[in-house]
DNA sequence: GCCAACGTTGGC
DNA sequence: GCCAACGTTGGC
């Protein structure tokens, strides 16, 4: 069983046309706890992710990418010219892991009151009031009413 | 650009 | 271990 997530991305920083054209990414950045343990612990390498831009006018899912290596290190962490770099992390005990993602598809566009509007996906993570989760799971009723979009 | 909400840090 | 201060996120 595949399970579905939601992957932020600042469209400023990396959109769906740079996916699509790099087809595969480490996705790297992310520098939250309850993120990283979402990626190093419980995604699976075929699990399925809506990509959203966040920051964007308006912000909302932009594709879909798929979950496509085991989890590894964020080498940005060990970068210090990286915006990324953690100096409490070391190669012995990485602080960051992160996944590859692989480029499915990119997809009609569905804003962020676009999801709203959708009864079923009331309760999603990047819906809730303040929420800043860069990663959140997407339940299979989240992610079926959102494909008949599509 | 604003600002509410959040996570992290650090003094105590 | 508390919690105020701070820096960041992210929708608008």
């Amino acid at each position: 069983m595949p399970s579905y997530w939601l992957m932020k991305s600042d469209v400023e920083d990396y959109a769906i046309d740079g996916m699509a054209r790099d087809k595969r990414t480490d996705w790297v950045g992310v520098r939250n706890y309850q993120a990283r343990n979402f990626m190093r612990d419980l995604m699976k390498e075929g699990d399925l992710a809506f990509f959203y831009h966040s920051n964007a006018e308006p912000s909302g899912i932009a594709g879909v990418v798929k979950i496509s290596s085991p989890a590894k290190p964020d080498l940005t962490q060990f970068d210090k010219k990286s915006k990324y770099y953690d100096e409490g992390a070391t190669k012995e005990n990485p602080r960051w892991m992160l996944r590859e993602v692989e480029f499915v598809k990119k997809t009609k566009f569905v804003s962020i009151a676009d999801l709203r509007d959708i009864p079923a996906c009331k309760n999603m993570g990047v819906l809730q009031k303040g929420s800043r989760l860069s990663i959140t799971p997407v339940t299979e009723g989240e992610w079926k009413a959102i494909q008949s979009l599509l």
